[in-house]
DNA sequence: TGAGGTATCGAAAACGGTTTCGTGTTAATA
DNA sequence: TATTAACACGAAACCGTTTTCGATACCTCA
């Protein structure tokens, strides 16, 4: 096991200051071509990488971002992540994450593991839990000691911060208008428990297209369901009490789960009933029949956020305080595919 | 925006020495417990947290892991990661995390990122490109370094250091043995390029099962599918060419896809084809009809990959230098759905 | 009374870099 | 020849901790 060559040893071997090995490492013209030959060389035959926690230490800047997110095992946040670390990579920095598992303590536990000069920013997506409560006293406090925090999707207007969000109610509004030109007279909506904030904003997209339509909305049509745990009889129950003839999910297992009860019923897909959910994951693409959906283009998303993040973070590094925080738009889009007529 | 309050700013408020400060903080005895009072209330009070950044480089310790896998938006990694961000937490430890994308460059350059004192170890599944070249040089420098590195799934002989495998030759004899069991005469073998360590290992356990049934192992059986890009029109072809009655699959899209396929041509599941496929996510779990899978179990594959790792490290820590590498298997079980009669 | 012990604290080195400022040498200029 | 500027380099401070090693003051006991 070599030991890990610093400055120091070049310096010793070299019989100059450590002063000068660094100087001559990054090219200062304090140095004279010789010596900065000679220690270039050497640095690269004894293969020399700069400690980054002494750098970090000295800049107060270590080019790592926190990502703190509900589940990782879970298509649309892995595929925010997967933008976030594109783009924080290409820029240098490295991304280190916390799943908070939708508890609020973890959450809590985990931003004050890393906001000890861990990083230097946060992106983050509020728990489940962060949401009910409605408590984010621990996102103040990130904010107050001055780390940079981008919020994205699961987001709160309690706070002032940068934000990416999707267009989630105008999407849901067009998907629902998708469905009622498709001639689609009782159309439910099939939704999550409505602390969580992107939930609300789709069921307002829905109820505006069916206001525009001149339609009552029916409370009968909507069917909340649980985040685990689904039983088949809830949407047996549903079915039966409600005539259906197309089904708008906030998210795509509970779209493929009625999917799944409509066919054993023997509805007709997209003929007697059509489908669209949101999220563009593997459910949908590989479902029978394939499921339309609304594309959250989570990979843009992270790209936007990690960029709004290290830019601010720059930004302030340079003293160029901007006080004005952004809320970024990420727009949606349909994909059609055989749950719906086209 | 309020400072990040040190030591510093303790010591000369109170009028002590930061030494003073740093131990009163830690309870040591050297210091009277008037003086520990006054300093731990000061500290509470302004919300004093020592700066992680000046600890590991004073203690050469960061207390993260560098994970490098070779994609995100995928479900067994998903849950490994899952397991090794858990146990890690709970050890204190913060997660850094790379994707290679399946490139050999972009793991090089992760692991350069990384190896240079941010973090304490790594974690890592072997990218495709990796496997192809079979070039290890980095790993071999990384462990050269003396830092402690675990592999996981994707694995390679060539190196010596820990590794957490499953045993996929046995289970994939296992799954084999279960079709014959059923009575299934041309059972076939869907895999990817045989570069893939454990596409080969799964290969061999299902020709050892054949074997022992008396069974040649026909290569007309075996279809090799592209990682991505597969079209409809290879496996209409396998179908037509090959008499099959079961397909094992090394994973869970190859199986769904040969599902879709069978259902098209009219074949009833699993009366007249049953179908088993490696890693348990949601596609299999949703599919008309569920599909028996071979459970990897990722999560616990983490927990061990990240309890080796954090092991080594600490035991490095203390000077206890166990140079005994050892290699941990995770026996996967096979869960009984639809696609296989039981 | 003086040696030794204990309690309490501070100075300083160290971790591995970056950066400012000063200094000695040489060469150019008045 | 004396002054000065350019050049090449080193000393030292600093980032925020931890930790070792005194140092002082007071106390105890022979």
């Amino acid at each position: 096991m070599k030991q890990k060559i610093t400055l120091k040893h070049i310096a010793r071997e070299l019989e100059v200051s450590i002063s000068t090995v660094s100087k001559a490492l990054k090219n200062s013209d304090e140095i004279s071509d010789d010596t900065k030959e000679k220690v270039q060389a050497f640095a690269k035959l004894y293969n020399y990488k700069p400690n980054n926690i002494a750098v970090s230490l000295k800049n107060k800047r270590t080019k790592n971002i926190g990502v703190v997110i509900p589940d990782i095992v879970h298509h649309f946040f892995t595929t925010v992540f997967r933008g976030i670390e594109k783009y924080a990579n290409e820029q240098g920095y490295n991304v280190i994450i916390c799943v908070s598992d939708e508890s609020f303590d973890k959450e809590v536990i985990n931003m004050e593991m890393l906001n000890n000069g861990s990083i230097d920013g946060f992106i983050m997506s509020l728990s489940a839990e962060t949401q009910q409560k409605n408590d984010i006293t621990h996102l103040k406090q990130v904010v107050d000691q001055g780390t940079p925090l981008v919020l994205f999707d699961r987001v709160t207007d309690e706070l002032e911060c940068d934000k990416v969000i999707l267009n989630d109610q105008e999407i849901a509004y067009e998907a629902t208008k998708k469905l009622l030109k498709e001639g689609r007279k009782r159309i439910a909506l099939a939704t999550t428990e409505s602390y969580f904030n992107v939930s609300e904003k789709r069921a307002d997209g829905y109820r505006q297209a069916l206001n525009e339509y001149g339609m009552e909305v029916d409370n009968d049509l909507v069917l909340v369901l649980p985040y685990n745990d689904i039983q088949e009889s809830m949407i047996e129950d549903f079915y039966d009490r409600a005539k259906v003839d197309a089904i708008l999910s906030v998210n795509e297992i509970f779209a493929i789960q009625c999917i799944s009860v409509a066919k054993k019923r023997g509805m007709k897909i997209p003929e007697d009933i059509s489908f669209i959910g949101f999220t563009d994951g593997l459910l949908s693409r590989y479902s029978n029949p394939t499921l339309t959906v609304v594309a959250q283009h989570g990979v843009k998303m992270g790209e936007i956020a990690a960029k709004m993040l290290i830019d601010r973070v720059e930004s302030e590094a340079e003293g160029s305080i901007e006080d004005t925080y952004r809320t970024e738009i990420v727009q949606a889009t349909i994909l059609d595919r055989e749950s719906t007529i086209n």
